[in-house]
DNA sequence: CGTTAATAGTTAACTAGTTGAATAATTAAT
DNA sequence: ATTAATTATTCAACTAGTTAACTATTAACG
């Protein structure tokens, strides 16, 4: 039985508040002023995926279609993405990046790729695996309990 | 020497983001629909502060005081946190929570501690405790590498 | 077949959060 | 006493998100 469960449960809020804050401005810093975070994960989600629709995004990013509509609306209008139709089914619409979308992938994760390996220098490759383990674990509890609700 | 320290890094980012969007998802629903994350999180801190200021905010989370005002003004228009300026430096206002503010965290802390309580039941106490190890170095090293900056 | 569902995506109005620049009020420095 | 610096705010402009209404297209089925 843990003790102090309250006191664990501070300490990861606080934590993963943090965490994700100052990684979140290290790599705005770091790719440069022209993509936001948000944008950069689009970018690398379809970079990933080569190709994907805006509801395979909205269900992705877990936000709403006209969210991805608008955040596409900006990108293409950097020219980073493309958008073609597909002639089978018209409904949809493929969304591509174009070159210059992936060349600005490409510079970022160069960066980004330099800013981590610093830090995972400073750890034990064991401890890096245990963590990712965890982690892991605790991303797939939250994708399986999505509708969770406490019961009153 | 770490094998494969890309796919490693790639793991971390994908994780970290599904992660924290994932559990912010969550804490909304879980909270209810009145308080934002953000709004949350600033509660959250004023209560264990019990009374801070705008540039102590700003320090904490990492964005600029007018970020902080805009936050802290639609707090204020639901009443849950009142400004009081020092009467020795009349520069400064301290920011408190109202009665109503305190009892509105009291209850969003109590729903989450059980959110939260239902996941670490899932957990070894034993890996729990090398995580959030782990986690806390982390943050260690994301404060002081604030304004880090990789060598071209 | 033709009407009704459902699906994919967009648009528009609104809210929240953020930055950057300008400003007001106050205190510190010398 | 004048100039710096500090604390907080306001304002304009932007990104990102939601809800609701809409268009266009495809699927379902009597």
């Amino acid at each position: 039985m843990l003790e102090n469960i309250q006191e664990l449960i501070d300490q990861y809020i606080d934590l993963s508040f943090s965490v994700h804050r100052k990684g979140e401005s290290l790599i705005r810093d770091q790719i440069g002023s022209d993509l936001t975070n948000d944008q950069h994960y689009i970018l690398r989600y379809i970079s990933q995926a080569k190709s994907c629709t805006s509801s395979e995004l909205a269900e992705e990013f877990d936000v709403k279609k006209s969210a991805i509509t608008a955040i596409i609306n900006r990108m293409w209008e950097k020219g980073l993405v493309e958008r073609t139709r597909d002639e089978k089914d018209r409904r949809v619409v493929y969304l591509t990046l174009t070159d210059k979308g992936n060349q600005l992938y490409v510079d970022c994760e160069e960066r980004i790729y330099k800013l981590v390996e610093s830090f995972i220098k400073k750890f034990d490759p064991k401890e890096i695996k245990q963590f990712l383990e965890t982690y892991k674990k605790l991303n797939q509890i939250l994708i399986e309990s999505k509708d969770y609700k406490v019961e009153e």
